[in-house]
DNA sequence: CGGCCAATTAAGTATGACGTTTTCGTCACG
DNA sequence: CGTGACGAAAACGTCATACTTAATTGGCCG
């Protein structure tokens, strides 16, 4: 099992949290301690434990007299990265991944704009070389390769944005990336346009364009966003 | 007491979570069970429970043979509402009211412009019922009934985007709009520029208009940061 | 000096007992 | 027949304790 290496709660977690958040339990199911307890053949210790991080998450309430209750959609922690990367693997993806693309096309922008004043002379140098490096491998069925620097573009951009709540969509970027590129046909190369805009911005963030570089990176997920138009329902 | 109602994990949960949050145990610090377990005067259980969630938080990780340490600031889930709640509490409110205020600015724009095209009619006539409420109550000291109006109309928009990602949000401006109200010397009564945006942005999101909602509202939020300018260090 | 093994430490898990709150059913009374 | 109060049951909440597991430390031996 790949499975090990955790706690036993952390098991039970893995295992409700997607169903959870799939679906599986609609709003309104009630689940049992000792019914869990059971289905899982670990203690309530555990089960308690598993059932605190849910509730934290906002997946469920634990009321007395009554049971673990699964919460609506709208009530959930839709911020925590857990919550997300269930979504992710789980029924509606697509969903989600446009919800996700969405928050890109608002929140990049203006972080893009903020590293323009912001940015250090180090990510600055470290962003023209991830830049470089898409375009290299922009060609000839490289999209693993191009993906690291897209992320790792992406990554810099927001950190060096200097807003804490825009470099921990880090994480997110990263995954809404990673998961076009594997709806993506493997056998068509990145838009060229695309590239370009990358390197584009990045030299605006050197220069200190703010405008420019806000400008730039609307247009780069204005395309992820036409993308999604295409390959998404 | 006040205190009562809520589990015994929930109230170390409301001692531990401000501590770390606001700085008072820095990253590395490490706390055991045994100690928490005294200085609370409750069970293993209760210290247990609590820091799963403080865990699920990112906020201190737990390891064997050495204890629940405090992590960094950088890998906190600073989007978890109770996070943000806590730090609005705490020393580094102004910072936080700062971020808040960028991410707002680059949400809420994009998130009028969907509104706009996605907006039912009950929560067009909602939001203009606000904004005429908000011209009403923007001159002669009523600040209260001003920001209930403010905190209302921003919600609404928030959730006629459709996307759930910009709804959950929606807490977060709340509590940035009172803070700011709560800071503001009592006696100056809101911007009128402001009021006369919102009415504006009301009217573009029902008539659909997309793009003059997403820059009314640049406006709108271009302006909050230029009090927090003015208001903040 | 370096690596390996054992002792120690603190978290993780299991279990049984008891407390607490909420809900629901029953019974008596108007 | 309806209503209110009382009581029992159900499920989570808390406590105490014993035992297990993993990681660190330190000492022993090569």
């Amino acid at each position: 099992m790949e499975n090990e290496g955790k706690g036993l709660h952390a098991r039970v977690l893995e295992s409700l949290g997607p169903a959870i958040t799939a679906g599986d339990y609609p709003p309104g199911t009630v689940l049992r301690t000792d019914e869990l307890e059971e289905r899982f053949d670990v203690s309530r210790t555990v089960i308690r434990e598993a059932v605190r991080v849910l509730e934290s998450m906002q997946l469920v309430a634990s009321r007395r007299r009554v049971g673990v209750t699964v919460r609506p959609t709208e009530e959930w922690n839709v911020y925590d990265p857990r919550v997300i990367g269930w979504r992710l693997a789980g029924r509606d993806r697509p969903r989600q991944l446009r919800s996700l693309t969405v928050l890109r096309s608002a929140v990049e922008p203006v972080a893009a704009g903020l590293a323009a004043q912001h940015a250090t002379p180090a990510q600055c140098a470290e962003l023209t070389e991830h830049a470089m490096g898409m375009v290299a491998t922009s060609r000839g069925q490289q999209l693993d390769a191009y993906l690291v620097h897209d992320v790792a573009f992406h990554r810099i951009v927001l950190t060096a944005s200097g807003n804490e709540m825009f470099a921990r969509l880090g994480d997110v970027v990263a995954a809404v990336l990673t998961g076009r590129t594997q709806h993506h046909v493997m056998f068509t190369d990145p838009d060229p346009a695309a590239v370009t805009l990358h390197v584009q911005v990045a030299e605006a963030v050197r220069t200190g364009d703010a405008a420019r570089a806000e400008s730039l990176t609307r247009e780069i997920t204005a395309g992820a966003m036409a993308e999604l138009d295409v390959l998404a329902p």
